[in-house]
DNA sequence: TAGATTGTTAATCGATTAACAATC
DNA sequence: TAGATTGTTAATCGATTAACAATC
């Protein structure tokens, strides 16, 4: 069916796309040109335009978009429109902040399984959530219909940890552990490191500063 | 003396570089050729060599990089020698997590102060640091030399934190709030936008399963 | 209908890869 | 010296921007 692949520096902007869609259906705008979503995001509006067209002509000339309809769309490519099932392993502050951060949820990504190594923390509950211990991981994901996997543990502990996962089923990795995981080619990882974010940042700061 | 403009692509690329020339300076290996680097990274030898010579010839003809001198330019190329003064402004969970991350101290980023609204944190002690109130911000970050601001607090506060801690002299800010922030030309913005990176996901595993 | 704005093709720009001469 | 591997130029590939015909 969908024959051109999409690249991911496209993907990567749907969900900005989706946020100003967002707040400009909030505050009853109800249509736009690509020449005015344009000025608001400070992308090109020919890039805007090419994005959105490699998912269909969601536009109409002389008219621009209908708000509403597009921040739908943009919602269904996202896949935001279907329920995922989380583990989040690791319940450190970062874990703690992820389960207790509503707006995932909104979105359709619920945390339904928390695991730490740590027995002070074991037992105890996050955000309604009773925390488990590493030992329940795999029947736990199998009962639950678990599809993403959130690592929020230390580096050394994250490759062991992502490979049980996959072994017992999961298929999408969401990594903050500042590590390169190597999984099998069917399995997705996102990752979120830190501390590269905070070096180019650096890299910024030392340059301007020459 | 800098004629040519790095791009932002090579240099998000430094990061990853400089993790793996620390394992491998960690495990003793004295040299690499950009060939044996592309193994482990996968990346094309081709594209290594490129990316340095943006920043001048590390290695040598026949004989490859010397692993612990290219560790320590690379270091250099980020600024990681120099010191930096954060601010981090939401002691929530967020916040927390990033304070207590030892690493980035360990590179040089120092977690300085920590400023909340919240009453009840306010006087609390994170990792030796006292929670000040907010009213403290501008004064504090004067007396402190305080070169980057992070924002781990709620979207709703951060445009206008943004903006008080552009107008007492901070030039580079570490965003967590979900907006872009709109600062003038010379600030420097890193943004780090956690539910992007988890509809990224969700697009992917959405597509995969079509 | 006339005006506006998309959808899409073509042109440009930039980034990645390939190739190889320079040289250690 | 011969072999290895960089530094760098040239070729390719992909992504962005410009232009405009299609059409609402």
């Amino acid at each position: 069916m969908d024959s051109k692949e999409i690249s991911q520096a496209v993907v990567s902007r749907l969900p900005r796309y989706f946020r100003y869609l967002g707040e400009l259906k909030d505050s009853g705008v109800e249509r736009i040109s690509s020449q005015e979503l344009s000025d608001i995001m400070h992308v090109t509006a020919s890039q805007i335009r090419q994005d959105f067209n490699n998912f269909g002509g969601f536009g109409q000339q002389g008219y621009g978009y209908n708000v509403e309809y597009l921040y739908n769309e943009i919602a269904n490519i996202l896949g935001l429109h279907e329920k995922h099932h989380l583990v989040l392993i690791g319940a450190g502050n970062l874990g703690q902040a992820i389960a207790n951060y509503m707006n995932f949820e909104r979105r359709g990504f619920l945390i339904t399984g928390i695991f730490d190594v740590n027995k002070e923390i074991i037992g105890k509950k996050i955000k309604d959530i009773t925390v488990l211990p590493m030992s329940d991981l795999e029947q736990f994901v199998k009962d639950n219909a678990i599809d993403i996997g959130v690592l929020t543990i230390p580096k050394s502990a994250a490759k062991e940890v992502a490979d049980r996962l996959v072994a017992c089923g999961v298929h999408a990795i969401w990594n903050f552990a500042h590590v390169d995981l190597d999984v099998p080619d069917d399995v997705l990882v996102e990752n979120v490191h830190l501390s590269e974010s905070l070096m180019k940042l650096s890299y910024n700061i030392h340059r301007k500063s020459k």
